[in-house]
DNA sequence: CCGGTTTTTTACCGTTTGGTAAAGGGACGA
DNA sequence: TCGTCCCTTTACCAAACGGTAAAAAACCGG
């Protein structure tokens, strides 16, 4: 909503130029921020990479806060998209579901780890640009599918598991491959499968968390 | 053995007052490098945290840089101390082993925060600091430790399991809760007894994977 | 109390950084 | 040809930052 980088942050129709050298910026604001964290990123580097100078970055976006800010709420929903769909396929059984969503997790990891390590580095140091987003968008969305998923256990479609721990542990172990990716690839011997292990390794640890025991 | 923050690295005994400042520092430059990253941490706001002026932090260490690395360098043994107790009480079942180093490292997210999130901050950017420890220290020990869980295997007395992959989602999970502790402060709900589910879910999650299934 | 060493402070420097002022360029209609 | 609107550049600034010089203060054995 007001993530406008134009001069104004009016309702402007915004022009084709504008879009596309804001999106340059965003492009480049992504690789700098994610890479250096928010205060080891400069303007100089966001504006070198997005081929254009200092000023007319600023000429876009108000600041480099605001940057940060725009990116953030831009990449929210892409990274929160899946959870948003999990649950929604009517038919689907409980188990298939989680464990789609924990596979999609995972490849996300892999395929966008400069949005994972956005991320990362944001609520590592706390959250402090990202607090009224976790309030407003995400604490609700993290609610209805924990009660979600406790309903799940309830009906017996699921084994007993705690809702909130069981999605901080599936944030924690698919996030891992990318915002470690540099610990992960100096220890790791053969760089060549990684990512196919990585993916059975974690499909049995939640398979094996989640099958709900036989009935008595 | 060069972590020295004297004005000479030379090997002289080290007197009282200078051990003091010494910790003083290490331990404000704990507080300041674990929350804001190495470039948004400030010699200023260590000296300041440390009750001292910024030259006489110069004087104990020969540059902000040097504070990092003498930090990371004494954490290291600490951080690294259980996985190196692993498998090492003889006669314990392995399984027992894995459990209890699970839990160690979980205790020690929750009580050494600022720890944990100083290696993540310095391995979330690449590890430019880090990289001769990782290829030193790590990873031998990191190799010698998926050996013995590949033989526990191996043996009947763990479940199939890919040794690289188990730490790191161990090392994910544990890590997580310190991590991110500003987003698990803003998703939890009963912030009580948070400590008390978190363990016994992760009991729960590990203890599935690695039980071994029935022998035939 | 003294002389020398260690520790701490004051004052300062050069660079980097986020941000601004203002002028220039290009496209377009009148 | 002129004006004008949007975009871009050049030149610049004040603050913050890591680090240094050198003098003052505190410490300590004799």
């Amino acid at each position: 909503m007001a993530e406008d980088g134009s001069p104004e942050g009016g309702t402007k129709p915004l022009s084709r130029i504008q879009a596309r050298n804001r999106r340059r910026i965003l492009e480049a604001a992504l690789d700098v921020f994610s890479q250096a964290g928010f205060r080891g990123a400069t303007l100089d580097q966001i504006a070198e990479r997005a081929g254009m100078s200092k000023p007319n970055v600023l000429y876009y976006f108000d600041s480099k806060d605001s940057i940060h800010v725009a990116l953030l709420n831009a990449l929210m929903s892409r990274w929160l998209a899946p959870l948003e769909r999990l649950g929604t396929r009517a038919g689907e059984p409980p188990l298939d579901a989680l464990m789609a969503y924990i596979r999609r997790k995972l490849e996300m990891s892999f395929e966008m780890p400069r949005e994972s390590r956005l991320f990362a580095g944001e609520v590592l140091q706390g959250a402090p640009r990202m607090a009224p987003h976790l309030d407003s968008t995400l604490k609700p969305l993290f609610d209805e599918k924990c009660a979600l998923i406790r309903r799940w256990v309830d009906e017996g479609q699921l084994a007993t598991v705690d809702p909130e721990h069981l999605l901080y542990s599936i944030w924690a172990v698919t996030q891992h491959y990318a915002d470690f990716e540099a610990q992960v690839g100096a220890l790791t011997a053969d760089q060549a499968t990684a990512r196919e292990r990585a993916a059975t390794h974690v499909d049995a640890l939640f398979f094996r968390l989640l099958a709900p025991r036989q009935k008595t």
